[in-house]
DNA sequence: TCCTGATTAGTCATTATTGACTATTCAGAA
DNA sequence: TTCTGAATAGTCAATAATGACTAATCAGGA
Protein backbone atom coordinates (compact mmCIF):
# COMPACT_ATOMS: atom_id res chain seq x y z
CA UNK A 1 0.00 0.00 0.00
CA UNK A 2 2.81 2.52 0.36
CA UNK A 3 3.13 2.72 -3.72
CA UNK A 4 -0.71 3.88 -3.48
CA UNK A 5 0.50 5.70 -0.74
CA UNK A 6 3.31 7.65 -2.80
CA UNK A 7 0.92 8.15 -5.76
CA UNK A 8 -2.08 9.73 -4.07
CA UNK A 9 0.60 11.75 -2.18
CA UNK A 10 1.94 13.09 -5.78
CA UNK A 11 -1.89 13.40 -7.26
CA UNK A 12 -2.38 15.79 -4.22
CA UNK A 13 0.00 18.40 -4.99
CA UNK A 14 -1.39 18.59 -8.78
CA UNK A 15 -2.83 16.37 -11.14
CA UNK A 16 -0.74 14.23 -13.26
CA UNK A 17 -0.69 11.65 -16.53
CA UNK A 18 1.01 8.08 -15.68
CA UNK A 19 4.72 8.70 -17.43
CA UNK A 20 4.71 12.36 -15.83
CA UNK A 21 4.19 10.26 -12.22
CA UNK A 22 6.96 7.68 -13.62
CA UNK A 23 9.69 10.28 -14.31
CA UNK A 24 9.34 12.05 -11.30
CA UNK A 25 9.57 9.02 -8.76
CA UNK A 26 12.34 7.43 -10.97
CA UNK A 27 14.39 10.79 -11.19
CA UNK A 28 13.50 12.51 -7.52
CA UNK A 29 12.60 9.71 -5.25
CA UNK A 30 14.60 7.09 -6.58
CA UNK A 31 16.38 6.76 -3.06
CA UNK A 32 13.29 5.53 -1.38
CA UNK A 33 11.24 3.45 -3.91
CA UNK A 34 11.52 1.93 -7.40
CA UNK A 35 8.60 1.65 -9.35
CA UNK A 36 9.14 0.82 -13.11
CA UNK A 37 6.54 2.19 -15.66
CA UNK A 38 3.81 -0.41 -16.43
CA UNK A 39 3.38 -0.90 -12.23
CA UNK A 40 2.81 2.25 -12.10
CA UNK A 41 0.16 2.09 -14.61
CA UNK A 42 -1.16 -0.66 -13.03
CA UNK A 43 -1.57 0.29 -9.84
CA UNK A 44 -3.18 4.20 -11.11
CA UNK A 45 -5.47 1.96 -12.81
CA UNK A 46 -6.92 -0.36 -9.95
CA UNK A 47 -6.82 3.22 -7.93
CA UNK A 48 -9.60 4.49 -10.88
CA UNK A 49 -11.50 1.28 -10.49
CA UNK A 50 -11.56 2.03 -6.93
CA UNK A 51 -12.48 5.33 -6.82
CA UNK A 52 -9.77 6.65 -5.47
CA UNK A 53 -8.89 8.55 -8.54
CA UNK A 54 -10.43 9.63 -11.82
CA UNK A 55 -8.96 9.29 -15.03
CA UNK A 56 -9.70 12.00 -17.48
CA UNK A 57 -8.59 11.98 -21.22
CA UNK A 58 -6.58 14.91 -22.35
CA UNK A 59 -5.85 16.18 -25.93
CA UNK A 60 -2.59 18.30 -25.52
CA UNK A 61 -2.52 19.47 -29.50
CA UNK A 62 -2.66 16.66 -31.68
CA UNK A 63 -0.76 14.48 -29.85
CA UNK A 64 -2.57 11.49 -28.83
CA UNK A 65 -4.41 11.86 -25.91
CA UNK A 66 -3.27 11.14 -22.57
CA UNK A 67 -4.88 9.53 -19.06
CA UNK A 68 -4.69 12.34 -16.64
CA UNK A 69 -5.15 11.35 -13.20
CA UNK A 70 -6.81 13.28 -10.53
CA UNK A 71 -7.30 12.54 -6.42
CA UNK A 72 -10.59 12.37 -5.31
CA UNK A 73 -12.24 12.75 -1.90
CA UNK A 74 -12.30 9.21 -1.46
CA UNK A 75 -8.27 9.14 -2.35
CA UNK A 76 -7.66 12.16 -0.31
CA UNK A 77 -9.53 9.67 2.93
CA UNK A 78 -7.53 6.76 1.66
CA UNK A 79 -4.57 8.90 1.51
CA UNK A 80 -5.10 10.36 5.09
CA UNK A 81 -5.18 6.50 6.58
CA UNK A 82 -2.53 5.48 4.80
CA UNK A 83 0.07 8.21 6.03
CA UNK A 84 -0.99 7.34 9.30
CA UNK A 85 -0.61 4.00 8.76
CA UNK A 86 2.72 4.35 7.40
CA UNK A 87 4.05 6.65 10.24
CA UNK A 88 3.77 4.74 12.94
CA UNK A 89 4.85 1.11 11.44
CA UNK A 90 7.95 -0.01 11.23
CA UNK A 91 9.44 -2.41 8.23
CA UNK A 92 11.91 -4.37 9.25
CA UNK A 93 15.13 -3.67 6.63
CA UNK A 94 16.53 -6.70 4.13
CA UNK A 95 19.47 -6.33 3.29
CA UNK A 96 20.02 -8.61 0.20
CA UNK A 97 23.92 -7.87 0.37
CA UNK A 98 24.17 -9.48 3.53
CA UNK A 99 23.81 -12.69 2.37
CA UNK A 100 27.33 -13.22 1.19
CA UNK A 101 28.38 -12.50 4.17
CA UNK A 102 26.82 -15.74 6.16
CA UNK A 103 28.88 -17.54 3.81
CA UNK A 104 32.00 -15.46 3.56
CA UNK A 105 34.40 -18.33 5.68
CA UNK A 106 33.75 -20.27 1.93
CA UNK A 107 36.51 -17.69 0.50
CA UNK A 108 39.82 -17.09 1.95
CA UNK A 109 39.92 -14.19 4.51
CA UNK A 110 42.64 -11.73 1.92
CA UNK A 111 40.39 -12.13 -1.09
CA UNK A 112 37.18 -11.14 1.12
CA UNK A 113 39.12 -8.06 2.50
CA UNK A 114 39.56 -7.30 -1.24
CA UNK A 115 36.27 -7.70 -1.92
CA UNK A 116 34.70 -6.09 1.13
CA UNK A 117 37.30 -2.97 0.09
CA UNK A 118 36.00 -3.03 -3.32
CA UNK A 119 32.51 -2.50 -1.20
CA UNK A 120 33.76 0.16 0.56
CA UNK A 121 34.50 2.11 -2.15
CA UNK A 122 31.57 2.21 -3.66
CA UNK A 123 29.37 2.81 -0.46
CA UNK A 124 32.20 6.31 0.15
CA UNK A 125 31.37 7.39 -3.64
CA UNK A 126 27.25 6.88 -3.33
CA UNK A 127 27.84 8.56 0.23
CA UNK A 128 29.78 11.45 -1.33
CA UNK A 129 26.93 12.04 -4.23
CA UNK A 130 24.62 12.16 -1.93
CA UNK A 131 26.16 15.17 0.25
CA UNK A 132 26.52 16.92 -2.84
CA UNK A 133 24.21 19.82 -3.30
CA UNK A 134 20.90 18.66 -4.40
CA UNK A 135 17.96 19.61 -6.49
CA UNK A 136 15.05 21.85 -6.03
CA UNK A 137 12.74 18.83 -5.63
CA UNK A 138 14.58 17.47 -2.55
CA UNK A 139 15.30 20.54 -0.82
CA UNK A 140 11.51 20.85 0.50
CA UNK A 141 10.23 19.46 3.56
CA UNK A 142 9.87 15.40 3.67
CA UNK A 143 12.52 15.18 0.69
CA UNK A 144 14.90 16.55 3.24
CA UNK A 145 14.19 14.01 5.96
CA UNK A 146 14.55 11.39 3.63
CA UNK A 147 17.96 12.53 2.26
CA UNK A 148 18.75 12.71 5.82
CA UNK A 149 17.68 9.49 6.85
CA UNK A 150 19.89 7.96 4.00
CA UNK A 151 22.78 9.94 4.85
CA UNK A 152 22.85 8.15 8.29
CA UNK A 153 22.06 4.92 6.88
CA UNK A 154 24.77 5.15 4.30
CA UNK A 155 27.61 6.00 7.22
CA UNK A 156 26.16 3.52 9.15
CA UNK A 157 27.00 1.30 6.12
CA UNK A 158 30.62 2.37 6.26
CA UNK A 159 31.05 2.11 10.04
CA UNK A 160 30.05 -1.15 10.07
CA UNK A 161 31.47 -2.32 6.70
CA UNK A 162 35.19 -0.93 8.33
CA UNK A 163 34.62 -2.94 11.28
CA UNK A 164 34.14 -6.00 9.24
CA UNK A 165 37.22 -5.59 7.47
CA UNK A 166 38.75 -5.09 10.73
CA UNK A 167 38.10 -8.34 12.09
CA UNK A 168 38.88 -9.98 8.89
CA UNK A 169 42.31 -8.81 9.09
CA UNK A 170 42.36 -10.01 12.83
CA UNK A 171 41.71 -13.03 11.73
CA UNK A 172 38.92 -12.64 14.51
CA UNK A 173 35.52 -13.41 12.57
CA UNK B 1 20.89 -13.98 -8.09
CA UNK B 2 21.20 -13.29 -4.20
CA UNK B 3 18.16 -16.34 -3.39
CA UNK B 4 20.23 -18.65 -5.54
CA UNK B 5 23.69 -17.79 -3.47
CA UNK B 6 21.41 -18.22 -0.18
CA UNK B 7 20.28 -21.89 -1.52
CA UNK B 8 23.34 -23.31 -2.53
CA UNK B 9 25.22 -21.94 0.04
CA UNK B 10 23.00 -23.67 2.73
CA UNK B 11 23.33 -27.05 0.41
CA UNK B 12 27.15 -26.68 0.45
CA UNK B 13 26.86 -28.00 4.40
CA UNK B 14 24.22 -30.51 3.54
CA UNK B 15 21.69 -31.84 1.31
CA UNK B 16 18.24 -30.57 2.27
CA UNK B 17 14.63 -30.93 0.45
CA UNK B 18 12.33 -27.79 -0.09
CA UNK B 19 10.48 -27.95 3.02
CA UNK B 20 13.66 -27.56 5.27
CA UNK B 21 15.57 -25.48 3.33
CA UNK B 22 11.95 -23.17 3.54
CA UNK B 23 12.24 -23.69 6.95
CA UNK B 24 15.95 -22.86 7.89
CA UNK B 25 15.57 -20.08 5.86
CA UNK B 26 12.06 -18.31 7.47
CA UNK B 27 13.49 -19.17 11.09
CA UNK B 28 16.55 -18.50 11.13
CA UNK B 29 17.74 -15.99 8.04
CA UNK B 30 14.19 -14.12 8.71
CA UNK B 31 16.09 -10.87 8.81
CA UNK B 32 17.94 -11.17 5.96
CA UNK B 33 15.49 -12.34 3.44
CA UNK B 34 12.33 -13.59 2.88
CA UNK B 35 11.75 -16.35 0.52
CA UNK B 36 8.10 -18.08 0.59
CA UNK B 37 7.97 -21.51 0.03
CA UNK B 38 6.30 -21.27 -3.15
CA UNK B 39 9.56 -19.46 -4.52
CA UNK B 40 11.97 -21.27 -2.98
CA UNK B 41 10.93 -24.33 -4.94
CA UNK B 42 10.32 -22.80 -8.33
CA UNK B 43 14.60 -21.37 -7.48
CA UNK B 44 14.84 -24.95 -6.55
CA UNK B 45 13.69 -26.46 -9.64
CA UNK B 46 15.12 -24.14 -12.00
CA UNK B 47 18.49 -24.47 -10.41
CA UNK B 48 17.89 -28.42 -11.13
CA UNK B 49 17.30 -27.35 -14.86
CA UNK B 50 20.29 -25.85 -14.57
CA UNK B 51 22.33 -28.25 -13.34
CA UNK B 52 23.66 -26.39 -10.24
CA UNK B 53 22.02 -28.89 -8.00
CA UNK B 54 20.38 -32.74 -7.90
CA UNK B 55 17.04 -33.46 -7.41
CA UNK B 56 16.67 -36.92 -5.53
CA UNK B 57 13.84 -38.71 -4.08
CA UNK B 58 14.12 -40.13 -1.18
CA UNK B 59 11.57 -42.54 0.67
CA UNK B 60 11.49 -42.02 4.27
CA UNK B 61 9.18 -44.78 6.12
CA UNK B 62 6.45 -44.97 4.32
CA UNK B 63 5.45 -41.09 3.93
CA UNK B 64 5.19 -40.11 0.55
CA UNK B 65 8.61 -39.39 -1.29
CA UNK B 66 10.35 -36.20 -1.35
CA UNK B 67 12.98 -34.39 -3.31
CA UNK B 68 16.39 -34.19 -1.66
CA UNK B 69 18.65 -31.82 -3.39
CA UNK B 70 22.50 -32.13 -3.64
CA UNK B 71 24.68 -29.48 -4.88
CA UNK B 72 26.76 -30.18 -7.88
CA UNK B 73 30.22 -29.10 -8.18
CA UNK B 74 28.60 -26.44 -11.45
CA UNK B 75 26.50 -25.30 -8.55
CA UNK B 76 29.96 -24.83 -6.41
CA UNK B 77 31.47 -23.18 -9.43
CA UNK B 78 28.50 -20.71 -9.92
CA UNK B 79 28.22 -20.61 -5.83
CA UNK B 80 31.60 -18.89 -5.52
CA UNK B 81 31.39 -16.50 -8.28
CA UNK B 82 28.07 -15.66 -6.92
CA UNK B 83 29.54 -15.46 -3.36
CA UNK B 84 32.42 -12.88 -4.99
CA UNK B 85 30.10 -10.64 -7.08
CA UNK B 86 27.54 -10.28 -4.23
CA UNK B 87 30.70 -9.53 -1.43
CA UNK B 88 32.26 -6.42 -3.99
CA UNK B 89 28.22 -4.62 -4.58
CA UNK B 90 26.56 -2.48 -3.10
CA UNK B 91 22.49 -2.52 -3.33
CA UNK B 92 20.91 0.86 -1.82
CA UNK B 93 18.54 0.06 0.56
CA UNK B 94 15.26 1.53 -0.38
CA UNK B 95 13.03 2.09 3.05
CA UNK B 96 9.37 1.64 2.61
CA UNK B 97 9.04 3.57 5.71
CA UNK B 98 10.07 6.75 4.09
CA UNK B 99 7.27 7.62 2.00
CA UNK B 100 5.23 8.61 4.68
CA UNK B 101 7.79 11.12 5.74
CA UNK B 102 7.60 12.73 2.01
CA UNK B 103 4.22 13.74 3.01
CA UNK B 104 4.46 14.47 6.70
CA UNK B 105 3.44 18.48 6.27
CA UNK B 106 -0.23 16.74 5.26
CA UNK B 107 -0.78 16.16 8.81
CA UNK B 108 -0.70 18.16 12.21
CA UNK B 109 3.18 18.02 13.22
CA UNK B 110 1.69 17.49 17.27
CA UNK B 111 -0.01 14.14 15.76
CA UNK B 112 2.87 13.37 13.73
CA UNK B 113 4.96 13.69 16.63
CA UNK B 114 2.53 10.80 18.55
CA UNK B 115 2.51 8.02 15.35
CA UNK B 116 6.41 8.55 15.31
CA UNK B 117 6.71 8.11 19.01
CA UNK B 118 4.62 4.70 18.29
CA UNK B 119 7.19 4.35 15.40
CA UNK B 120 10.24 4.52 17.73
CA UNK B 121 8.74 2.01 20.70
CA UNK B 122 8.47 -0.38 17.99
CA UNK B 123 12.08 0.05 16.75
CA UNK B 124 13.10 0.09 20.58
CA UNK B 125 11.30 -3.09 20.94
CA UNK B 126 12.98 -4.82 17.59
CA UNK B 127 16.41 -3.02 19.08
CA UNK B 128 15.97 -5.26 22.18
CA UNK B 129 14.73 -8.31 21.03
CA UNK B 130 17.84 -8.48 18.33
CA UNK B 131 20.25 -7.97 21.57
CA UNK B 132 18.52 -11.13 23.81
CA UNK B 133 21.13 -13.73 23.97
CA UNK B 134 20.66 -15.83 20.28
CA UNK B 135 20.00 -19.18 19.40
CA UNK B 136 22.36 -21.28 18.27
CA UNK B 137 22.24 -20.74 14.34
CA UNK B 138 22.61 -17.21 14.72
CA UNK B 139 26.35 -17.92 16.73
CA UNK B 140 28.87 -18.81 13.94
CA UNK B 141 30.93 -16.75 12.05
CA UNK B 142 28.70 -14.80 9.03
CA UNK B 143 25.74 -15.13 10.83
CA UNK B 144 26.79 -13.04 13.76
CA UNK B 145 28.33 -10.28 11.41
CA UNK B 146 24.78 -10.26 9.80
CA UNK B 147 22.80 -9.73 13.35
CA UNK B 148 25.57 -7.23 14.17
CA UNK B 149 24.88 -5.36 11.44
CA UNK B 150 20.91 -5.16 11.69
CA UNK B 151 22.07 -3.88 15.35
CA UNK B 152 24.08 -1.33 14.16
CA UNK B 153 21.36 -0.23 11.90
CA UNK B 154 19.03 -0.09 14.30
CA UNK B 155 20.63 2.22 16.56
CA UNK B 156 21.00 4.44 13.28
CA UNK B 157 17.47 4.16 12.74
CA UNK B 158 16.61 5.26 16.36
CA UNK B 159 19.21 7.83 16.88
CA UNK B 160 17.53 9.15 13.34
CA UNK B 161 14.09 8.87 14.25
CA UNK B 162 15.06 10.78 17.61
CA UNK B 163 16.61 13.95 15.56
CA UNK B 164 13.40 13.70 12.95
CA UNK B 165 10.85 13.90 16.48
CA UNK B 166 13.20 16.63 18.00
CA UNK B 167 13.13 18.78 14.91
CA UNK B 168 9.16 18.33 14.58
CA UNK B 169 8.77 19.08 18.18
CA UNK B 170 10.95 22.63 17.17
CA UNK B 171 8.53 22.94 14.30
CA UNK B 172 12.02 23.45 12.07
CA UNK B 173 11.17 20.55 9.43
C1' DT C 1 -8.96 -46.31 20.53
C1' DC C 2 -10.30 -42.10 18.48
C1' DC C 3 -9.97 -37.35 17.83
C1' DT C 4 -7.61 -32.82 17.44
C1' DG C 5 -4.23 -29.70 16.47
C1' DA C 6 0.48 -29.24 15.05
C1' DT C 7 4.13 -30.40 11.85
C1' DT C 8 5.84 -31.81 7.52
C1' DA C 9 5.88 -31.41 2.40
C1' DG C 10 4.46 -29.67 -1.47
C1' DT C 11 1.28 -27.74 -5.37
C1' DC C 12 -1.47 -24.53 -8.00
C1' DA C 13 -4.34 -20.78 -9.48
C1' DT C 14 -4.16 -15.97 -9.07
C1' DT C 15 -1.66 -11.53 -8.81
C1' DA C 16 2.09 -8.66 -9.34
C1' DT C 17 6.00 -7.13 -11.76
C1' DT C 18 8.77 -6.20 -15.52
C1' DG C 19 11.52 -6.37 -20.02
C1' DA C 20 10.67 -5.35 -24.40
C1' DC C 21 7.96 -3.32 -27.63
C1' DT C 22 4.98 0.32 -30.26
C1' DA C 23 4.01 4.85 -31.73
C1' DT C 24 3.97 9.78 -31.83
C1' DT C 25 6.26 14.23 -31.43
C1' DC C 26 10.05 17.31 -31.28
C1' DA C 27 14.68 19.60 -31.87
C1' DG C 28 18.45 20.13 -34.41
C1' DA C 29 21.77 18.76 -38.12
C1' DA C 30 22.64 17.96 -42.91
C1' DT D 1 13.06 19.45 -46.25
C1' DT D 2 14.49 15.25 -44.64
C1' DC D 3 16.69 12.47 -41.42
C1' DT D 4 18.17 11.02 -36.72
C1' DG D 5 18.12 10.55 -32.03
C1' DA D 6 15.87 11.85 -27.86
C1' DA D 7 11.72 12.55 -25.24
C1' DT D 8 6.96 11.42 -24.41
C1' DA D 9 3.20 8.05 -23.40
C1' DG D 10 1.74 3.88 -22.98
C1' DT D 11 0.81 -1.41 -23.75
C1' DC D 12 1.51 -6.35 -23.57
C1' DA D 13 3.32 -10.91 -23.28
C1' DA D 14 6.17 -13.37 -20.22
C1' DT D 15 8.06 -14.19 -15.74
C1' DA D 16 8.06 -14.05 -10.74
C1' DA D 17 5.88 -14.26 -6.33
C1' DT D 18 2.42 -15.50 -3.26
C1' DG D 19 -2.05 -16.77 -0.70
C1' DA D 20 -4.62 -20.50 -0.22
C1' DC D 21 -5.05 -25.09 -0.64
C1' DT D 22 -4.14 -30.40 -0.24
C1' DA D 23 -2.60 -34.34 2.14
C1' DA D 24 -0.02 -37.26 5.00
C1' DT D 25 1.98 -38.12 9.60
C1' DC D 26 2.54 -37.55 14.43
C1' DA D 27 1.95 -36.48 19.49
C1' DG D 28 -0.94 -36.23 23.13
C1' DG D 29 -5.30 -36.08 25.59
C1' DA D 30 -10.14 -37.84 26.31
Amino acid sequence: MNRELLLLGLLRHKDMHGYELHEFINRDMAFCTDIKKPTAYNILQKMAESGWVTEIEEQDGNRPPRKVYQITSEGEQVFQKLLRENLQQHHQARFTDDIGLAFIDAIPSEEAILLLKKRRAILQHEFDVLNRPHSKAHSRGGMKLILEHQRRHLQAEIDWLDDVITRLTKEDI
